[in-house]
DNA sequence: CAAAGTTGAATCGTATCCAATTGACGCGGA
DNA sequence: TCCGCGTCAATTGGATACGATTCAACTTTG
């Protein structure tokens, strides 16, 4: 996993520069990743084995195994005997991913906040300069893999491996949940949280830190449509009532931490 | 292993009934985790792809298919053109499974405890029937299980399923290090710890709960020979040495929660 | 005209086959 | 005695072939 390279770029490109033997089932996997990260890939989108094999050159085999790899991931769903799709989380799993950030993000900074190296303040300039890039360039699928790039830059430097994979999980998660609940289509967060959460992280306050992380978080999901749209049965009459009143209070369970 | 005859702790994850024949793949699975989980399959134990297939009367497909489901759990380890085996963990990712569980599993406390209904108190009572049974049994297997359904059945009344299965691997790769570390044979987890674990639970106070939960995870992470024999280098005199002093501080990252 | 039964295409699941890589064994030389 | 080198058996990695299942459109009939 870890779909960093992610150039991009057209998958049927290939034989051109041989300079990486980066297994072909890897490739899939990460360009596959990337199409949901950024939204190219909307839930919903079928990934017929067959297809993605003649897309790729390769046999079915090795397009499997990528499938299987990402579907462990919770980034595609596969129905038995009816294909791959792009899954579409219900709004239970959107909160729970909401609320395992909430606990997992903090956790992470207890770690990483009072050993903070100066090359991790550099890097993190970094990752902010590429968010406020992409804001300045209102190209929404740098913004999203500026958001990720973040989140993700900041939890590896707690050290903590493990938990740092189960956050790159939920952050893939997360960009799946954004493209199916969210209202407004430009900023899923907005343009200089980051830049603020790193001001906090630098000041070494590691509850500070906390709280504005939570606090973002929750600001992200708020921000969100997450009304039990399950309910697709028969509320024709609620959809086309124009005066309805979807401002549901939340009432999400409010995993934070310790206290 | 004796293939077939290990269908007695199914995982229980599965009661939807579904008349599914439950395909050859996923048992396989289960088997070799369950095997894992209980220290049939020690560290290193090699895992052939034709043997196992034969084993089962299924092809490599089906091995495989298992075997890669597994590696995404960390429970084998798949080395390139070499086979699978069951990984032996270092002190490193040791410490950060433990740490993960310390984050994980008192923030599923503060979903729990205070929603707390007598059908769950009462399975509760049960898993603690079932651990106190394997203790005064002195059965290894069934301790070890024992304490896992215990960990796993708490987790599961936290209502976050995302969050759940990311200590449902935990607690497998737990057992593997428990596997890998463990200095005495006996106890690897104390017999009462649990029961006084549901009192403090039941008592509704969460903090309380989330301390105790801290300090059972902390007293089992003690109880394993955590050092750093990754060096395996060069010290062969300090290995010699009879009266090297092993006995190196802990200082573990103490990622606790909030606060 | 509507509903039920039938048929067909598409896709997945498993097995088998062949190529590629690895680690081991044995031989020869320093 | 130890080290390097070449051949070889074993195992995995990937491709193809075939049966099983599902879904959807079509036809037929009441």
């Amino acid at each position: 996993m870890t779909a960093q390279a992610t150039t991009t770029g057209a998958p049927a490109d290939e034989t051109a520069a041989e300079d990486r033997p980066a297994s072909v089932d890897i490739r899939i996997e990460q360009d596959i990743a990337a199409a949901i990260f950024e939204q190219r890939m909307p839930p919903g989108t079928r990934l017929s084995e067959a297809r993605l094999g003649q897309l790729y050159e390769v046999s079915r085999t090795v397009v499997r195994k990528a499938l299987f790899r990402l579907a462990s991931d919770r980034l595609v769903e596969i129905r038995p005997n009816r294909g791959a799709i792009v899954p579409r989380p219900d709004v239970t799993e959107a909160r729970n991913v909401f609320a395992a950030r909430r606990v997992i993000e903090p956790a992470l900074l207890a770690d990483s906040v009072p050993h903070l190296a100066a090359a991790d303040r550099r890097t993190l300039d970094a990752l902010v300069v590429a968010d406020r890039r992409a804001h300045e360039a209102r190209d929404r699928q740098a913004m999203i893999r500026a958001s990720g790039d973040f989140h993700r830059g900041l939890a590896r430097m707690a050290g903590n491996d493990v938990l740092f994979e189960f956050l790159e999980q939920l952050i893939g998660r997360t960009s799946l949940i954004i493209a199916t609940y969210q209202t407004y289509v430009l900023p899923h967060c907005a343009e200089h949280v980051h830049e603020a959460l790193v001001e906090t992280i630098a000041s070494g306050d590691v509850a500070a830190a906390q709280q504005a992380m939570i606090r973002h978080l929750l600001d992200c999901e708020a921000q969100l449509h997450l009304q039990d749209d399950d309910t697709e049965t028969d509320d024709l009459a609620g959809m086309l009532d124009a005066h309805a009143t979807d401002t549901a209070a939340p009432a999400f369970t409010d995993t934070r931490n310790a206290r």
